[in-house]
RNA sequence: GGGCCCAUAGUUCAGUUUGGAUAGAAUGGCUGCCUGCGGAGCAGUUGGUCGAGGGUUCAAAUCCCUCUGGACCCGCCA
């Protein structure tokens, strides 16, 4: 927390100089310099001033802080501004300010040390929905899939952590073509219900060998292609023998599905179906207030004749219902959406679909009669953020769009877009999947089969761990060597999953996805190890970090790292970044790992400095186990 | 054609929201450091006209315009 309040001080003294000189008003910016040199802060407002006082901006600067000190005599100062320690005038221009890093490493120290995190009180108690996941019930995830794991989960962290009351969901899109197709394959292409290699997942089976095989005969055989339309239509109009059959199927994939999620040690809390909701009252009502407040109307002429259309401003029409009255993929999200923030009530009832791996319940919608109809309360929500990538921005803008039209509450409905992964071209080449053989990365395709399968990847890193674990601890053994390389693995993939910006589309590539080196997950868990190990042998049970006495740069360094945490966390949230809390812990972990290489801890003789760095130690353990649960990468005591 | 996004070291990326001091990491290449608190580490070295051009400004990787290259969206698929 004291970093912040260094920054509010130091605006203190430039709001007191602006004051005494009558200059109030201008827009200055107090951050932080790109050397270390000049300080700790670095404010602008000299430069602004140019053209109004006519001097330069080091006269500026000089005047400015000569207020300051001219008003406050020594004491004075560190009476009402004791988090600075100084303020200059550089030549450049700048006000510099030099942080009190004595006090605010004994108030960090004891605030983390005595597990005092009241700033991490950002939500109050608020209800967020996070939809997330969210993938088709017809094939095993792949890695594309797991960045939607990955960063949906550490959102959910991140504002569970900052008390938000979260709930998250995961959409299953159970009765659409996509699902049509596996039927297809299993009653007329004859594929058997159970794969004949008994090892094979049954979500990778229908994605592998159904899926792709199925899509690949609809060009030979086109009579296929109608024996699809009319599963389709089965589907949607609940034939009880195609629904049933189709919905065996589709839990059967979802249920290995969130084996892969769990894996990476995903929660969720609720599943919601699309039959569910075509089924129940949710999308006849919409589809009625829709129609009644003309936000949707039936084209009686053109190419859409007979369908329902949504006129968008800026992305033109769009079909919401079919001339043949089904809803749309679109449609069927507005309810949802409504649901969502409140503007509909929810109209289900829940049952416990299972118990997951954090031994939460995982609910599910249900029609089935309930003696019992306790549960959670999923719907509403205060703010409502759904996990999709950017190739659905204008749908999502159109749904935008419409819930604008019914409500005020519109602006509760986020949509977190994120770029999709692409394979690299050396690794499309390696899969045998890049015909031109050029330079380009390859968009993941499940259609096709060109994409990298999510556990194909963890298992593969999960052995290069085993193997690097033998190296070092052979005394590692049994299930500890299993469960570590395991750790290991989640840690390496989630880390890489949500350390790049969202907007930005990440090029997934094999061989150096399996890196354990350099910016990584395992890297923090290592600089994690390290510090247990420390801890563990210099025997110490009880912290006092009342005496401390820091010594040196690095400690001072890693001081304002530790306070600089509550601004980070903010700045996460508001801006939705997961990708600044694994910047921040990677920094962290850099630090530590200088800190350690450059200044002996136990060894060092005098006592004072010596309990001053185990405090130190302590304190970034715990600063490290936080932001990695925070990611969802367990921490480790030995790897 | 319309919309939206991207372009920084050989490669993968920070930095752009809010202009500011010598543009930073990781990785790769080369070179050092383990009888020492764990070498999944640390240090050094190599490597950049910040896609191009113009504009605004005391100051531009950052803001504006034009252009070039690339990705994505624009379906009675989801």
């Amino acid at each position: 927390m004291s970093f912040k309040k260094f920054i509010e001080q130091a605006d203190e003294v430039i709001k007191f100089a602006l004051e005494k000189l009558n200059l109030q008003g201008e827009s200055y910016s107090l951050t932080e310099p790109a050397k270390e040199d000049f300080g700790d802060l670095s404010c602008n407002i000299a430069f602004l001033l140019i053209k109004k006082l006519e001097k330069s901006p080091y006269e500026i600067a000089s005047m400015l802080i000569e207020q300051y000190i001219h008003n406050f005599d020594e004491k004075k100062r560190l009476e009402s501004t004791p988090y600075v320690k100084s303020v200059v005038a550089h030549e450049s221009g700048y006000i510099n300010f030099k942080a009190n890093f004595d006090l605010i490493g004994k108030e960090i120290l004891n605030e983390i040390l005595q597990n005092d995190f009241s700033y991490l009180d950002i939500g109050n108690g608020r209800k967020v929905i996070i939809e997330h996941t969210s993938v088709n019930p017809n094939k095993a995830l792949h890695v594309g899939h797991l960045r939607n794991v990955a960063i949906g989960d550490t959102l959910y962290r991140l504002l569970k952590k900052t008390n938000h009351n979260v709930t998250v969901l995961n959409y299953v899109d159970d009765s659409g073509l996509q699902v049509a197709d596996i039927l297809v394959g299993f009653l007329y292409l004859k594929f058997p219900l159970i794969p004949e290699d008994k090892d094979l997942k049954f979500d990778t089976y229908c994605g592998n060998a159904i899926y792709v095989k199925v899509n690949e005969l609809y060009e030979k055989d086109p009579s296929l292609v109608e024996k699809r339309k009319t599963l389709l239509k089965k589907l949607e109009s609940g034939d009880a023998e195609i629904s049933s059959f189709a919905s065996e199927i589709t839990l059967k994939v979802l249920n290995d599905q969130l084996k892969t999620c769990w894996r990476l040690k995903a929660h969720y809390d609720l599943l919601n179906f699309e039959s569910h909701i075509l089924n129940s009252d949710l999308w006849k009502n919409t589809f009625q207030k829709l129609r009644d407040q003309r936000i949707i109307k039936k084209e009686t002429e053109g190419k859409n004749i007979g369908c329902w259309i949504f006129e968008s401003v800026d992305e033109g029409i769009k079909i919401i219902v079919r001339s043949d009255n089904t809803a749309t993929y679109i449609a069927k999200d507005i309810p949802y959406a409504l649901l969502k923030i409140g503007t509909i009530q929810d109209p289900f009832k829940y049952k416990v679909f299972t118990n997951q791996w954090d031994d939460s319940n995982l609910w599910i919608t249900t029609n089935d009669h309930l003696e019992n109809d306790t549960h959670p309360i999923f719907f509403p929500a205060e703010n409502s953020i759904t996990v999709i990538d950017s190739r659905q921005t204008r749908l999502q803008k159109i749904i935008k769009e419409v819930l604008n039209k019914i409500t005020e509450k519109s602006n509760e409905y986020l949509h977190l877009a994120y770029g999709p992964v692409l394979l690299s071209s050396r690794t499309a080449n390696m899969l045998g999947i890049n015909a031109e053989n050029n330079n380009k990365s390859m968009q993941m395709s499940g259609r096709k089969g060109i994409y990298v399968d999510a556990d194909y990847v963890l298992d593969t890193l999960h052995s290069k761990a085993k193997e690097e674990i033998i190296k070092r601890n052979p005394e590692i053994t049994g299930a500890d060597l299993e469960g570590t390389s395991e750790e290991i693995a989640i840690s390496a993939m989630r880390y890489s999953l949500i350390k790049n910006d969202l907007e930005k589309e990440i090029k997934f590539d094999t061989i150096d996805s399996l890196s354990l080196e350099g910016n990584s997950g395992p890297y923090l868990q290592y600089a994690y190890a390290r510090c247990c190990r420390l801890i563990e042998k210099s025997r110490i049970k009880s912290f006092d970090c009342n005496a401390i006495n820091l010594s040196h740069d690095i400690e001072y360094h890693l001081i304002k790292h530790l306070s600089k945490f509550s601004i980070v966390i903010e700045d996460t949230i508001k801006n939705m970044e997961p990708k600044l809390i694994a910047q921040y812990a990677y920094d962290l972990a850099t630090i530590f790992n200088l800190f350690y290489e450059k200044l002996p801890i136990l060894k060092e003789k005098n006592a004072d400095i010596s309990n001053t760095r185990i405090c130190l130690v302590e304190a970034i353990r715990l600063m490290l186990e936080m932001n990695l649960s925070l990611i969802g990468i367990t921490p480790l005591e030995r790897m």
